[in-house]
RNA sequence: GGGCGCUUAGCUCAGUUGGUUAGAGCAGCUGAUUUACACUCAGCAGGUCGGGGGUUCGAGUCCCUCAGCGCCCA
């Protein structure tokens, strides 16, 4: 025990420590009822480090270091998730590089040390092994960070989402669906990024309000009985235009359902048909429906079993369009044909829609002025301009006709706190495309799909090869279809890979099994996990996808039990994120206040609040630990380490009703625990520690340097004991360092491998009500420091009377400390008498 | 448009199933000072519990309603 105990360096002596002696190692023998489980978040390693990793991997290591404690075998790995789109574009601006697949692979490639102006273009290979590279280098960062603040990771059992294993587990799992025929590819209407050049899935829509125009356009009645108006905020797509649509209910437009109209500027018969999707408010109540502006439009498109004239590339300009096609019934194809390859084909979006205006305006059809509105605009959640919607061929897992089933597994699950479910359930209500797991992009894990090329060279991509398990994993693109030589690559009577790489949820959604090492005798051990502890952004992402992902394979829930953190919010209340410049980077924090006060100050944020950044806290959290090495110090002190008393040696009432009352905080924060109220148990036993230290200790500390009365003093000092006892490891699971700290001065072992504090190991109590002596004297004694406080006179000042007027049941306390009253307080004398009401007078020494 | 949260002292938040005079910490103010701790201790002050209505012997807590903030879904 040093003579001056500091708070500053615990963290780095005690975490080499934990590792010599391997403390947080999961035993692989343990079986799953002795387990807790904990499926943790894989961080993605491409984003920046901010304070919210600490908050947020804070409260699953309080629970994880609680159940230890409780004696379980706790299972808690870290992952990586480094696959992925944020992964290529931090690669993209770190080095200045863009993959181009078509290049060859350029072994003795360098990035250079700063990106250039302009993106060097470099072949796939090379551009993921910049992937690669890079993403090692920011694990290490986040690991020494999660290290730093005390985290009980078993490293062993660290994985990345991109690894061998993740990428076999990932495909094994695909071929899995692929059998019970829960996945399938389809050449259907995707949601697309036009930068990014990829698929994504309605997961990963945003939307976002833009300004916008109504253009109010005429549509000539193919019987030329007079025009319809329909507003629109996209003009340009009138070329796919392939229906108007009204509410069924919209007198308005009744009688015009099973017309025809024509397309202004093309001349193309579409009909007028009705849908309740269709808002007799918005605009004119009729709308014009083309594959596709929006997702209303697939829906319309579908449900109305509509023709598809999609004239939007994977680019975001207008491809070849013919008018004359079959299908297409057009007044004058010749015209629409010159105005079309002139002004449209080949244009951008907005390019096109100035084209069409203008010759709208010059026709006549646009009535009136552009009337400008804010709207929804949906777009990739990274992505900087508008989703389109382009035919493409995707692989899809079959989500909606499990809908009710899903619904199912939300409710099944404890949600922390309990209201989270109905993210959950709206979320799951609200799908509307089977989940596209297909990207195409670069750095993720490959489809391990093949598909047979005829003699006439045309792919066939109705027939699928598929690899055999053990071959797993597998890259299509470098590893040959089985049943065929890599020169049959692209050649007329071989083989083609598929391109495309999985979505980056298709591959953490299987979590529990990546880190349960699916496949091994693990697997029984820790699955389904006692605990997801996440982040509520990601409900509709991580979570749904692995309940689905679990249903599937298992039948079963991938964890009984989900603990949702709230944000870390700025001290203006607002979320933090890079876009708004207010991230707070933690390791300066971590060397300022010490690993300890940040987890305090994490430990605050109940489940599912959201939490304001506060230094405040954190100091408040530092001066805690210092308070805990400083009463510890002194309580030993007071001990003479060999005979430390056991608990019958408690014979004074004062002491066990102090000890009555830590029984009852042994109870409650236990339950606090239990319910992942890890905030409240740290309230709880911090108001006590305070208490005891200001009070209890302050009253016996002359009882337990010795004196005439040795039972009395052994009785103090094995309180004392005892309640540190308590205390140090009901701190533990939130300040690790500090209560490794003090634990260590009386024991040999580490507190976090310790037992967790039970009532039954404090003396038997006699039934007497908690509190009800230490509760009078600790109120007498604060009329004491009131009289000094406001006689100005030091809290050592000498009294000369303390009478105390009070019911009986409150003198039987008083006299319980009557002596150490006197000590404490510097008494000379205390004299107590019964009354209805309670009164002191306290009367000081005249100096 | 539907849903979910939140609104309590200057600030950050507790307040379990309705029950004495609504709590804590920080900040503020007044003091104390060397035998665990100035990285300390004691004391004081500070609130119409967002507004309105209702149920009840009794409402911060339950019901209705309005307002503001935040989020989720469409």
């Amino acid at each position: 025990m040093p003579d001056k105990p500091s708070i500053d360096g615990l963290e780095e002596r005690w975490m080499a420590h934990w590792d010599k002696q391997g403390i947080y190692g999961f035993d692989r023998d343990a079986t799953r009822e002795s387990v807790f489980s904990i499926d943790t978040p894989p961080p993605t390693v491409s984003g920046s480090l901010h304070v919210g990793h600490i908050f947020s991997f804070t409260h699953p290591d309080i629970v994880a270091r609680f159940w230890r404690m409780r004696g379980k075998d706790v299972f808690f790995p870290m992952g990586w998730d480094d696959n992925g789109l944020p992964t290529e574009r931090r690669v993209e601006n770190y080095y200045g590089v863009r993959c181009e697949p078509s290049l060859p692979y350029d072994p003795s490639f360098t990035p250079p040390e700063k990106p250039g102006k302009e993106k060097i273009s470099i072949s796939r290979r090379n551009f993921i092994e910049l992937c690669v590279s890079l993403t090692e280098i920011d694990e290490e960062i986040f690991k020494n960070l999660f290290r730093r603040l005390g985290l009980s990771i078993d490293w062993s059992l660290e994985y990345s989402t991109i690894s061998a294993p993740s990428r076999a587990i990932s495909q094994r799992s695909f071929l899995e669906m692929m059998a019970r025929g829960e996945v399938y590819s389809a050449e259907a209407p995707t949601l697309w990024d036009i930068d990014f050049r990829t698929a994504v899935s309605q997961a990963e829509l945003v939307d976002k309000d833009r300004p916008a125009n109504y253009h109010r356009i005429a549509f000539d009645r193919a019987d030329n009985t007079g025009t319809i108006d329909i507003d629109t905020t996209r003009p340009e797509l009138l070329p796919s235009c392939v229906a108007l649509v009204a509410h069924p209910d919209d007198e308005r437009y009744q009688p015009l359902f099973g017309t025809m109209v024509v397309t202004p500027l093309f001349g193309v018969e579409v009909p007028i048909l009705a849908h309740e999707l269709a808002d007799p408010e918005k605009g004119t109540g009729i709308a014009m429906i083309c594959t596709f502006g929006d997702t209303t439009d697939v829906v319309w498109w579908r449900e109305l079993n509509l023709p598809t004239r999609a004239l939007i590339g994977r680019d975001g300009r207008f491809l070849k369009a013919d008018f004359a096609a079959e299908g297409w019934t057009t007044r004058d194809a010749e015209l629409a044909q010159e105005f079309y390859d002139a002004q449209v084909q080949g244009k951008t979006v907005n390019q096109a829609r100035a084209a069409i205006v203008e010759q709208l305006r010059a026709t006549g059809a646009l009535i009136g002025d552009l009337r400008e509105i804010t709207h929804p605009v949906k777009f990739y959640e990274y992505g900087e301009r508008p989703l389109e919607i382009v035919t493409s061929r995707q692989w899809f897992v079959r989500t909606l006709e499990h809908r009710d089933e899903l619904l199912a597994r939300g409710d099944e699950i404890k949600w922390h706190p309990d209201f989270m479910r109905f993210r959950y359930k709206s979320w799951v209500e609200g799908l509307n495309v089977d989940w596209n797991i297909s990207r195409q992009r670069f750095f993720g894990v490959p489809f391990p799909a093949w598909y047979p090329i005829d003699e006439a060279g045309e792919t066939n991509l109705d027939i699928v090869i598929l690899p055999n398990l053990e071959l797993l994993p597998v890259d299509p693109s470098s590893d040959a279809a089985p049943g065929y030589r890599e020169d049959q690559r692209g050649q007329p009577g071989g083989f083609l890979g598929d391109a495309n790489i999985m979505d980056t949820w298709a591959t953490s959604s299987l979590s529990p099994l990546i880190a349960g090492q699916w496949g091994t005798d693990l697997f029984a051990r820790v699955f389904p996990m006692d605990l997801r502890p996440q982040a509520h952004e990601i409900i509709r992402t991580w979570l749904f996808a692995t309940v689905v992902r679990s249903h599937f394979e298992f039948n079963s829930l991938p964890f009984s039990d989900a603990l949702i953190s709230g944000w870390v919010l700025d001290p203006d209340r607002k979320k933090m994120s890079k876009s708004f410049g207010n991230v707070v980077t933690p390791m300066p924090l971590l060397e300022q206040f010490g690993a300890d006060a940040l987890r305090y100050w994490a430990a605050g944020g109940r489940p599912g609040n959201d939490t304001a950044f506060d230094e405040g806290q954190m100091k408040i959290g530092r001066r805690l630990g210092i308070k805990i090495l400083n009463a510890s110090k002194f309580v030993l002190g007071r001990l003479d380490g060999a005979d430390i008393a056991g608990p019958e040696t408690v014979s004074e009432p004062l002491d066990k009703d102090l000890l009555s009352l830590l029984a009852k905080l042994i109870t409650e924060t236990t339950d606090d625990f239990e319910s992942y109220d890890y905030a409240r148990a740290l309230e709880r036993t911090e108001t006590f520690f305070w208490s005891f230290c200001d009070d209890y200790v302050e009253l016996v500390k002359i009882r337990a340097y010795g004196g005439a009365n040795e039972g009395a003093t052994d009785s103090a000092r094995a309180t004392l004991a005892i309640a540190l006892s308590v205390l140090q490891r009901l701190f533990a699971p939130i300040l690790p360092f500090v209560t490794e700290e003090v634990w260590q001065w009386w024991h040999v072992t580490s507190v976090h491998t310790s037992s967790w504090p039970t009532v039954a190991e404090l003396p038997a109590l006699d039934g007497a009500p908690s509190g009800s002596l230490y509760r009078p004297v600790c109120e007498v004694l604060e009329a004491i420091r009131r009289e000094k406080s406001s006689a100005k006179v030091s809290q050592r000042a000498e009294v000369a009377s303390v009478s105390v007027r009070a019911p009986a049941a409150f003198l039987d306390g008083v006299r319980s400390g009557e002596d150490d009253l006197k000590a404490a307080g510097a008494v000379r004398l205390l004299t107590m008498e019964e009354a209805d009401d309670i009164s002191f007078v306290v009367t000081l020494v005249q100096e």
